[in-house]
DNA sequence: CTTCATGCAAAAAGTTTGCATCCTC
DNA sequence: GAGGATGCAAACTTTTTGCATGAAG
């Protein structure tokens, strides 16, 4: 689900601000960095933003990328997770809504979903262990029923020994 | 929390029987890896696991450690945790209560809890999505108000340049 | 005595860093 | 024009793999 135009423009001039602020500069590979992650709205690790951008014709170095990563997570405008792998992936997260994942163990879909009862846990676990929290990170783990879910993922990363694909990681 | 002697003994013959049934080998070395997680009960990420075993005088490659994770992970007896970092932690699972994290940004403390509203959110969600969910992941991240939380672990891996120590990553 | 497991070291995979060149401001 | 940014490659970190040696069954 593509960001719609006025959306990108402010989150681009959220961005400027943010780098202004910093006396950093506005560069092209920057905000390519930036509209990728929007303009998909996927969940993408970084060397598949960095294909991603190659695709669009944009070349930008991994160095840029991870470095662009870091800024944009500085200023809230993405978000990084690291669902039960070692390779983190980056989603976008300005004007979006606060939501958690759901992800098939076959082919590696992510779904997402918001539950409000996860904000009454987090009242009550801040207040019995005396925390403030700041953030906190919910994936779910399980097997979707799409007609086309045919455990790709699993089969290509684990080589299919198991019940399984996807080792579980939590 | 070290974990009482009849339970040991209990996780050993399970990992015996897990082993003969496969046709795998009851080494030293596996008892030993598997023990360093039961007793003292910590989540310790691969490296500090060879470092304790190699304190207790218990002398392991690297890769079979890593192996034997894999093993205890196939059967159960320990869980794989990606708590926001790009290095895993592993944690004891068998006879233990079923568990979620909350981890201090400052100082990087664990600390366990569980609440039976995240069950439901669970049914909820595989009833909207049609999953059939295995697992979920839930780690909340905050501040804690322990004294002797001293930021210590984001000072070393952050250089102190920010707000807060840790970088997160959900 | 036959595997299977270990240890070592090399390779992978993901990420970070140093530095010369380039380009915003 | 000056200082931050880029690209490249090398370094680093964590994890995996290959192979000769060693030990469990």
């Amino acid at each position: 689900m593509p960001v719609p135009q006025t959306q990108l423009d402010e989150v681009h001039e959220l961005f400027a601000d943010f780098l202004k602020a910093r006396g950093q500069r506005q560069t092209s590979e920057r905000v390519a960095v930036l509209d990728a992650l929007y303009v998909s709205g996927e969940h993408l690790d970084a060397d598949a933003l960095f294909a991603r951008l190659k695709e669009d014709g944009v070349s930008v170095s991994r160095a840029t990328v991870y470095n662009t990563l870091e800024l944009l997570i500085e200023c809230d405008l993405v978000v990084k997770h690291q669902f039960g792998k070692t390779q983190a992936r980056y989603e976008r997260s300005f004007a979006y809504w606060q939501h958690d994942h759901l992800l098939c163990i076959d082919c590696g879909e992510i779904f997402e979903f918001c539950d409000p009862r996860l904000q009454s846990i987090q009242d009550t676990v801040a207040e019995i262990y005396g925390f403030e929290i700041a953030q906190h990170s919910l994936t779910m783990y399980g097997h979707c029923r799409r007609e086309d879910c045919e455990r790709k993922e699993g089969m290509e990363a684990r080589g299919n020994r198991g019940k399984e694909g996807l080792r579980l990681e939590f």
